[in-house]
DNA sequence: GTATGCGGGCTTC
DNA sequence: GAAGCCCGCATAC
């Protein structure tokens, strides 16, 4: 493969630096020279391939923001690992604020099967969980192989299903969950809460259809209210899939995480986040509005009672977001590594594979319809309503939208196929870590990307725009009518 | 409790 | 035989 490598080292082309390399997972070879790595992709879509670096944290734990499970391939030297798609409302409810519930199913077989016992925390039905089939009916399967100093990861199929909240997010929640749970106030705002919410609940009986007591209601079916006697009523308000942008390139507001950290190259993730831009300076997950309520609550308790008021005549989600750096958030540079056994020996495989038979990215565009959240906000929501909202969480720093978000509208192309990737790029052929790299680097993974810049609030009217071919070709998808974008329930555990 | 990785074993094509 | 899937086990957090 080295021979490939060179081959396409100077080729002008936005792809990855692993699309321009002719090489498959099973190659009893791998490319050797590597010269330069992929920023890693939390969010990878599409027949893609990328090469990281081998002192990558999130490739060694083969990170992926989408819920993946390991799948025995019964071969040692490729981790393999299949998708369990997402976890959405039964009914498939919409919320207050147009969004759907979009939950990350739990990789562990008996976690997950209790989350699916559990129900949705707006109109109560089941959850539901949607498989992955997009890979020819199978769920789309994520290879990850170390070889020599690099990384090489190859993804089969595209994703016929919205985005879960991401590993980080959930993570984030838990945590956050956790610290309130040992909260001092904890005890006391539970008493508060019950007090407040019991009526609601009484009979565990819910008022059928009354969305607008959702959020509290679902709170507490999950278990959670206690956790979050003020997100739970914000919530439905924060839903709205702004995505953020991973500040990797840019100081972080909230700091020294980030820089503590191994900077993920994935400098162009985009993922539905609440456009709650509340930024806390709390340690480790920072950021999140949402999750980072959950540690304002902790620190400066509101009367719970506020917050519940507010809930019903919250449902617009104008809230800007301001770039959230899921990493500086999630990813402990000081993490683990994980077992898997560094592989340098090759073995014998067999069959290439199929990336090069679809085009990488002509099956995302649907996805846009899980973040038509540039949609200028369904339920309006007053100024008042805003006020409310910000008063109810004082001792918050409410940040609008930054312009920064929405750089990626450049990007907004379609590359047909990989071979006729456009430099864009190569020119300043970044090192390793191309942390600064623009967009343009990876055009392979344009189609999982698009789909996520298109919903910057830079931009609303080119999402429309999009929203015609983008559901064009997946006419057979019904989820682009199912899912508007992610819930995030970012009060409960599911 | 959950995520993750490993590996045996089964089924289907 | 490859691939998908289920399951149990071990480990880490």
């Amino acid at each position: 493969m080295s021979k490939s490598s060179d081959q396409f080292d100077g080729a002008d082309c936005v792809c990855s630096f692993g699309m321009k390399l002719t090489w498959d997972i099973n190659d009893p070879k791998l490319p050797q020279d590597t010269k330069q790595y992929d920023a890693f992709q939390e969010w990878t879509d599409g027949y893609v391939r990328y090469i990281y670096s081998a002192e990558d944290k999130n490739a060694q734990r083969h990170l992926s923001g989408w819920a993946m499970r390991n799948t025995n391939n019964h071969n040692c030297q490729i981790l393999k690992k299949s998708c369990l798609g997402v976890v959405v409302c039964a009914r498939n409810c919409t919320l207050t604020d147009g969004s759907k519930l979009q939950l990350r199913p739990a990789i562990c077989d008996k976690a997950r099967q209790k989350q699916q016992k559990k129900l949705c925390p707006s109109c109560n039905s089941a959850l539901e969980l949607v498989p992955c089939r997009g890979h020819s009916g199978y769920p789309v399967t994520n290879f990850w192989r170390v070889d020599g100093k690099a990384i090489f990861f190859q993804a089969k199929g595209v994703h016929d299903h919205p985005r879960p909240e991401s590993k980080s997010e959930t993570e984030a929640r838990r945590s956050a969950v956790k610290r309130r749970m040992s909260s001092p106030h904890y005890s006391q705002k539970r008493r508060l809460l019950d007090s407040e919410t019991g009526r609601y609940h009484d009979t565990g009986g819910p008022f059928p259809g009354l969305h607008h007591l959702s959020c509290m209601e679902g709170s507490d079916r999950f278990s959670i209210i206690a956790e979050s006697n003020i997100p739970i009523q914000h919530y439905p308000t924060f839903q709205n899939a702004e995505p953020y942008k991973f500040a990797y390139d840019s100081p972080s507001p909230v700091g020294e995480a980030a820089s503590t950290l191994q900077k993920p190259a994935n400098h162009r993730l985009y993922m539905p986040r609440p456009p709650c831009s509340y930024d806390f300076a709390v340690p480790g997950y920072l950021g999140s509005g949402s999750y980072a309520a959950l540690y304002k609550d902790t620190i400066s308790p509101q009367p719970d009672t506020d917050a519940a008021k507010v809930c019903v005549g919250l449902s617009g989600p104008q809230h800007s977001v301001s770039p959230l750096n899921v990493h500086d958030r999630g990813y402990d540079a000081s993490g683990k590594h994980h077992s898997w056994k560094q592989i340098h020996g090759k073995g014998a495989y067999g069959d290439r594979a199929d990336y090069g038979q679809i085009p990488t990215n002509s099956n995302h565009h649907y996805y846009n319809s899980e973040y038509p959240c540039r949609y200028t906000g369904p339920a309006p929501t007053t100024p008042a309503a805003l006020q409310t909202i910000i008063t109810t969480t004082t001792k918050v720093s409410y940040q609008p939208c930054k312009p920064s978000v929405v750089k990626y509208s450049d990007n907004l192309y379609d590359v047909k196929s990989l071979p006729s990737c456009n430099s864009l790029l190569e020119g300043g052929s970044p090192p390793s870590y191309p942390e600064i790299k623009v967009p343009e680097d990876s055009g392979v993974i344009k189609s999982a990307l698009a789909y996520q810049q298109e919903v910057l609030p830079a931009k609303p009217e080119r999402a429309e725009n999009l929203d015609t071919y983008r559901y064009g070709s997946y006419s057979s998808n019904n989820y682009p009518e199912r899912i508007a974008h992610p819930y995030r329930f970012e009060n409960g555990e599911f």
